[in-house]
RNA sequence: GGGCCUGUAGCCUAGACUGGAUAGGGCGAUAGCCUCCUAAGCUAUAGAUCGCGGGUUCGAAUCCCGCCAGGUCCGCCA
């Protein structure tokens, strides 16, 4: 890797190695980002005390006296326990530059690697429009597919369609026996809006009326049976709410790479494989013909520990069928990673255990996120009481509409206030919900959503505009800086920063935290309206400081690019 | 009844896995900065018993135990 934080990372452990072996301490090194001015790297030596009779302080300074010079090093200073070490400027800021003249637009990009990735997310059941309950997953899980391509992988997404539960059952009992007149007009002109009203009328009738419960239950248990006439009427049903679940993403800048229906694992038998392999587990057991796995062992605890997997009608479960799913995915990947909605927790687990059992190869790693709720409790489609993604997205770009009209109104043609409109919109939608933990609690409210202001994507996407707008009036070519004319707190600052770009990718990557993303372009878009305020760059006299200092807005206009776009989250070029 | 997740200023949030330097940010509040590359910006001030109580440790927001509050789950549902 030619990035310069890596080789001189990789420098300081390789002398702090024989450093440590030379004077007998024994203990982790732990190589640290210290607090802002405290130096560019350090190491605690509390762990360095087991052996010998010295405080950390003693150990510290005499690490710092036997440590070997290099040339990345330029000073290493005592404080309390610590070891802190100073990088050479000039050193680094030259093969910064270098590796950003090198890698250009790729800027952050890590190695190609051999390994496949799939991702599953979003999955929702194709009853109706996304809501803003479930907009966490697919938000969080296209992230993680950018992250991950990013970082080098080849990575496919994938949506795991329940194409033969309850709900779309209900959805095709109504679609099929409704009158068209008694449903609610939907809102939007979208075909999952004028899908929806379908299965809500349909689920209160199947609580009101026992033969209408009765025939959604035929259609349930034919599916199940795989019967392909069933299959397909339900699948006629579905298709235009996922056609418009599939528009709203597209809006979002997200797009699935394959739809995988439950029903192709019925269809093909695999679900009979793991039927037959689960049942010769010692933990598998029967009650009144059903069969079951044992959860007991395994630490699943509750009132009840039985993971049923055949049904004593001999027809699978849905977890039957989600094992047959993982096997199928472990056979096309090496690395799975599942988006998942807190509520799938157990489940999953049980579905890991079982895939253990049976050998499987792949173990997928499983993101959960806790939905988001209303004020007043959580979000159902089948009572209407939702926030739906589409309502969200129109109301995240009116509100940049009216705040560029505030703003550039005068100089800027309706078109292209509209353009910048939809980018920022959206824009601020993403980065809202990527930037908290996945696992935090979140309770939906239009301020905060619609917030523009602070850590919030505007700010960035307007630095990024503020890059562009001087990269476009320059006169200079920017080849050949000298870049130890960077001096300014302000500029190295920010080129320290813009240099860990590609740590952080690989940080968010093996830790699977979308949300370190955020964090670091904030920072980034912090530093450089400093380094706007303190630096100017096109009134500069001197040339070469210009030139220096128009490859430093270049630098951090390819940062905020790129990390924008792991976050699917365009950089306009003005704002 | 039990499992898992969450609890950090008025509000939102980082840090927790891997204990370590004065707990970082943002919103809101208050006070400033546009004859100078886009003020969606910048600067300053105020605001924290890190849910509560114990324990381990030289050292705990972080690890362990107990409690409290919120979320979520414990179907031959999906």
């Amino acid at each position: 890797m030619s990035y310069p934080l890596y080789i001189a990372r990789k420098e300081i452990l390789l002398k702090l190695e024989s450093t440590l072996l030379k004077s007998g301490y024994k203990g982790d090194i732990k190589l640290e980002i210290p607090p802002i001015g405290l130096g560019d790297f350090a190491i605690p030596c509390f762990s360095f005390t087991s052996k010998v009779k010295k405080s950390p302080n003693e150990i510290a300074n005499d690490i710092v006296k036997k440590f070997e010079k290099s040339k990345w090093v330029k000073k290493t200073v005592v404080k309390g326990a610590y070891v802190n070490f100073f990088l050479d400027n000039d050193i680094f800021k030259n093969s910064f530059f270098k590796s950003i003249f090198e890698k250009k637009e790729n800027y952050g990009y890590l190695e190609r690697k051999k390994e496949k990735v799939i991702v599953e997310h979003t999955s929702a059941n194709p009853n109706g429009p996304l809501h803003v309950g479930r907009a966490r997953n697919p938000i969080i899980g296209d992230t993680i597919v950018r992250i991950f391509k990013t970082a080098g992988y080849n990575v496919e997404s994938q949506f795991y369609l329940d194409d033969m539960g309850k709900q779309v059952a209900i959805l095709a009992w109504g679609v099929n026996n409704l009158d068209s007149k008694k449903i609610p007009k939907p809102n939007y002109n979208k075909p999952d809006h004028k899908t929806v009203g379908y299965y809500q009328v349909g689920s209160k009738l199947l609580k009101e009326d026992e033969e209408i419960s009765k025939q959604i239950g035929i259609i349930v248990k034919k599916s199940e049976e795989g019967d392909k006439k069933t299959i397909d009427l339900v699948h006629k049903a579905y298709a235009p709410v996922l056609e418009g679940i599939n528009d709203s993403l597209k809006r979002i800048n997200i797009t699935i790479d394959n739809y995988i229906p439950e029903s192709n694992f019925l269809k093909n038998n695999s679900t009979n494989n793991v039927v037959e392999k689960l049942k010769k587990s010692k933990y598998c057991g029967v009650e009144e013909g059903a069969y079951y796995l044992d959860m007991k062992p395994f630490g699943i605890k509750g009132r009840n520990t039985n993971f049923f997997f055949l049904r004593k009608d001999g027809t699978t479960l849905y977890a039957t069928r989600d094992i047959a799913y993982h096997l199928w995915k472990a056979d096309h990947a090496d690395i799975l990673i599942n988006v998942l909605g807190e509520d799938h927790k157990l489940e999953s687990k049980q579905v890991e255990i079982a895939l253990k059992l049976i050998k499987a190869k792949k173990i997928p790693k499983v993101i959960f996120y806790s939905f988001v709720s209303l004020p007043g409790g959580k979000m159902s489609t089948r009572h209407a009481r939702v926030v739906y993604i589409d309502e969200l997205i129109d109301e995240c770009i009116n509100l940049a509409y009216n705040e560029v009209k505030k703003r550039r109104g005068k100089e800027l043609s309706e078109k292209k206030m509209k353009e910048i409109a939809e980018i920022v919109g959206i824009g601020a939608l993403r980065y809202n919900i990527i930037k908290v933990q996945p696992e935090k609690d979140m309770e939906f409210k239009w301020e905060e959503a619609l917030n523009f202001e602070g850590n919030a994507s505007p700010f960035i996407q307007y630095s990024h505009a503020r890059a562009c707008s001087i990269l476009s009036k320059k006169q200079d070519e920017i080849r050949d800086i000298d870049a130890t004319l960077l001096t300014h707190v302000s500029e190295e600052n920010l080129i320290k920063n813009l240099a860990k770009f590609p740590i952080i990718i690989e940080e968010a990557c093996e830790g699977c935290k979308p949300h370190s993303i955020p964090a670091y372009l904030f920072e980034v878009a912090s530093q450089f309206n400093k380094f706007y305020r303190d630096c100017p760059v096109l009134p500069e006299k001197n040339i070469d400081i210009r030139k220096a200092r128009l490859s430093l807005v270049n630098a951090t206009r390819i940062v905020l690019k790129n990390g924008l776009n792991i976050l699917g989250i365009v950089a306009p070029v003005e704002m």
